[in-house]
DNA sequence: GCCGTTTTCGGCCCGACTGTTTTCAGTCG
């Protein structure tokens, strides 16, 4: 069993234990531990074969075993220990918004239900009304929130999708009267590739706030709402995604702000924190054992130094070793959108592109960016209208041209995004590749080739001298494709070895290679690259998506290749 | 079940909102 699989094993047992009713502490530290094993970027059977595993935050003897366990059997007999108290299907039910734990217990001991099915069956039976603690309006919730599943159901959204529409909500907001400021919190502020909903936080006097709340629920996109109260109301959207809203004053602005960005590992960790210096932290202030005068912070900087930490940026706030980094002042120096002077990927109407070369380049300088690489298809990629060899030997007459129009200033690269071929050929023979000045390769088609079978084209294109950068690695798209089965510690050990770039492409469908892995990636020394694979001049807007997603690797401008100037890379490459 | 400036046992974050209550449990974030 992978990472993965692992931890969904550690959640599943989680969701179980919670059903038959066991300590939530216990509870708890199997979801932590799944955290822990979905934040690790290599394989954890490497860290078993040392034995290790107990190092691993999260990761106590108990569970060690139980991961051990696994990986030698790819079973846990635990798992079927609790299954003979807890049906494993009824942990589908809590995906119902409104059922938790203690009800699915119920509807499971009195009414037997066990499936979504049995559920709607009672629901409609009218047998969930008696139940204690339920009545009516809960009945009708539950079915209103069967049926909202069925529509919408609960996957989670491409950051792409929520990124645009929690910023229109907020320009709405910001108009209304009171309001000083707004942000977005949860994981949308902290850049994760999905969000399960989207938080905003608005800054306004409690006078205010009821209009603003009621101004919130009332939107035109608003589909239902499940919340509606003076501080924090919640509603669904029409495309079926949950926003929250919290309002509070500008001398809380700093606590709420750092309460609702989360993540809940790092908040945990932070409140511990305040605990040991005699403290309670909550989304309005940090209390004191003491009884003494509450400590308000209208900052996050505020939140932070009254912990003794240095600032921590939202996309590190994982519980991936960023407290403890900063107790130790080495945070690192993070990449920044304006550090980036390049962009090595992008196509243009040659192949799929919408713009011409030097609208692209024209595009690309006025977004302050020094150098570019004109990087279109190649000729087995026939969807995509690929170039001949003939085609791109034309294309180059072009390229020239129009780097000289684009004067002294700004470089215009001749470039390709080549297809690594289902049999494990490259599209284009070495002597073309060589007439080229960056040439990238790319896995778009039989993604779903065996680990070997991918394993070996993209060796293929690591190993090929002209081959220098792998465009998004993985080949993914959120939320519909998984991309190749790749072993990403054999590929960047590869790539190290080949002085071969990797990228993480910044379209937000992409976010390829993942936070996780460039992480390694850079650990490792592998170079990586952010690109925005535009296909239209406003494509270029997807950077800070990228640039995010780096972040959250936390990645400085030295371990991406795009900060460079051109004289540095072409070096790097030749 | 994890973890340790609270240290091998006894903590483990906590407040808003809802619906069913008549003072609170459950859910959610």
């Amino acid at each position: 069993m992978n990472n993965r699989q692992i931890a969904d094993m550690f959640d599943r047992v989680a969701d179980m234990l919670a059903i038959r009713g066991d300590n939530f502490h216990r509870v708890l530290a199997y979801r932590k531990a799944s955290e822990t094993l979905r934040a690790l970027s290599q394989p954890v059977a490497d860290i078993a074969a040392t034995g290790s595993l107990t190092d691993l935050p999260n990761i106590g003897k108990t569970l060690a075993e139980k991961i051990d366990e696994m990986l030698e059997t790819g079973d846990l007999a635990f798992y079927h220990r609790v299954a003979a108290d807890v049906p494993p299907e009824l942990v589908e039910l809590l995906r119902v918004e409104g059922l938790g734990p203690k009800k699915v217990k119920l509807v499971y001991d009195k009414l037997g239900v066990v499936t979504m099915d049995d559920l709607e069956t009672a629901a409609r039976a009218g047998k969930l009304r008696d139940l204690p603690g339920m009545g009516q309006r809960s009945e009708e919730k539950i079915l209103a929130n069967l049926e909202a599943l069925k529509q919408h159901g609960d996957d989670r959204f491409p950051l792409g999708d929520a990124w645009p529409l929690a910023q229109q909500i907020l320009t709405e907001l910001e108009t209304l009267p009171g309001v000083t400021q707004t942000a977005v919190g949860g994981s949308l502020r902290r850049m994760c590739e999905t969000i399960g909903d989207i938080d905003l936080l608005v800054c306004a006097s409690a006078e205010f706030a009821p209009a603003i709340m009621d101004h919130f629920v009332n939107l035109p996109l608003v589909e239902s709402i499940s919340g509606h109260g003076p501080t924090k109301s919640r509603v669904t959207l029409l495309n079926g995604i949950g926003v929250d809203l919290r309002v509070l004053p500008a001398e809380n602005w700093g606590t709420l702000l750092s309460y609702f960005t989360g993540s809940k590992a790092h908040n945990v960790k932070l409140r511990e924190r305040a605990r040991q210096r005699g403290l309670s932290l909550n989304e309005y202030d940090f209390t004191r054992d003491d009884g003494g005068d509450p400590i308000l912070c209208a900052t996050e900087e505020a939140v932070y130094a009254t912990l003794d930490l240095p600032y921590i940026a939202p996309p590190l706030r994982e519980d991936r070793g960023e407290i403890e980094a900063a107790k130790q002042g080495r945070l690192p120096d993070l990449i920044e959108q304006n550090d980036i002077i390049a962009d090595l990927h992008m196509h243009s109407t040659w192949s799929d592109g919408k713009a011409t070369i030097l609208e692209m380049a024209r595009a690309a300088q006025a977004r302050g960016l020094h150098y570019i690489v004109i990087s279109d298809h190649s000729r087995s990629l026939g969807i995509a209208n690929g170039l001949s060899i003939e085609q791109l030997r034309e294309q180059a007459a072009e390229i020239k041209s129009a780097d000289a129009e684009m004067g002294d200033d700004f470089r215009i690269l001749h470039g390709t995004e080549m297809e690594i071929k289902a049999d494990g050929t490259l599209d284009y023979p070495d002597d073309v590749l060589a007439e080229l000045d960056f040439v990238i390769a790319s896995l778009h088609v039989s993604l779903s080739q065996t680990r070997d079978q991918v394993m070996k084209r993209v060796f293929a294109a690591l190993d090929n001298p002209h081959v220098d950068m792998l465009a998004h690695p993985t080949g993914r798209l959120i939320p519909d494709r998984p991309g190749a089965d790749l072993d990403m510690e054999r590929v960047f050990m590869a790539a190290l070895s080949t002085r071969t770039i990797l990228e993480i492409n910044a379209n937000p469908r992409r976010l390829d290679l993942t936070d996780v892995n460039a992480r390694r990636a850079a650990q490792l020394g592998v170079k990586i690259a952010i690109n925005c694979d535009a296909h239209a001049p406003d494509h270029f807007d997807f950077l800070h998506y990228g640039v995010a997603t780096a972040q959250r690797a936390w990645l400085t401008p030295n371990n991406v290749v795009n900060t460079w100037p051109l004289e540095k890379l072409l070096r790097f490459i030749n």
